[in-house]
DNA sequence: CTGTCGTACTACGACTGTCGTGGTAACTAT
DNA sequence: ATAGTTACCACGACAGTCGTAGTACGACAG
């Protein structure tokens, strides 16, 4: 039951695979996980919108690539690791997440209000 | 300076929209303004991302319009009514809000913590 | 030994909402 | 005269997401 939509969710995909990326390098398999497992179920992330969130934020600058070559079975893994200009992008994009907060709430009704 | 950007917007301006019709019927340029006042100039909506969701909207039944041809100087105005569909896609859409809102805020640094 | 599940991606074309630019037209104040 | 405000519309471009499909290997059940 992925309950958020693409369209409501949209703008914070950056802000949300970054989080994941602000401790440890990580990958797209893993990250996938990690965002279903902390909004328990209610955004579950489509491989290709990931995968083409890191090529963009790569070619931003805001992340850069590894390739892990040795895992079992001859597997390879590419992780991301976060870049200072990624962070300060990350930062701002937090202080921006504040102000739309505000924002929108203006627009929303209160609970007990009859719409 | 309008700071907040439409990639982080977008999604929203229709509940923006609808809860300014949920008392009385309204037109473009009104709206505007409003969205402007309400937000303290933090968000101005596009000229044309506000008349294309008039259409959209209209065309998936969640506002209805109709044109003041009478005003002075032989100008028409186009105003919009939200209808009961559009009530239950805005009280949707504010309740995807909340969950929106819950599950982007785990994906925040909090205030006190370094990125 | 066959099939399904999990891992870990990538390619491609379609779609939607927003944006930039430019235009129309009438009234209002300087 | 001319700039500003009101009130909109058309057009094509763009970015991000989506659906579909495919690759490839290992583990485990039947």
């Amino acid at each position: 039951m992925a309950e958020i939509s693409s369209d409501v969710i949209r703008g914070y995909n950056d802000i949300i695979i970054l989080y994941l990326l602000l401790n440890d390098p990580s990958y797209g398999y893993e990250i996938s996980k990690q965002i279903r497992l902390m909004s328990e179920d209610k955004y579950i992330i489509k491989e290709t919108t990931l995968y083409s969130a890191f090529t963009r934020m790569e070619k931003n600058g805001f992340i850069e690539s590894f390739v892990d070559e040795d895992l079992a079975g001859g597997k390879k893994r590419t992780y991301y690791r976060i870049t200072p200009a990624g962070r300060d992008y990350y930062r701002a994009k937090c202080e921006e997440w504040t102000l739309t907060k505000e924002v929108i709430e203006k627009f929303i009704a209160d609970e007990g209000r009859q719409v």
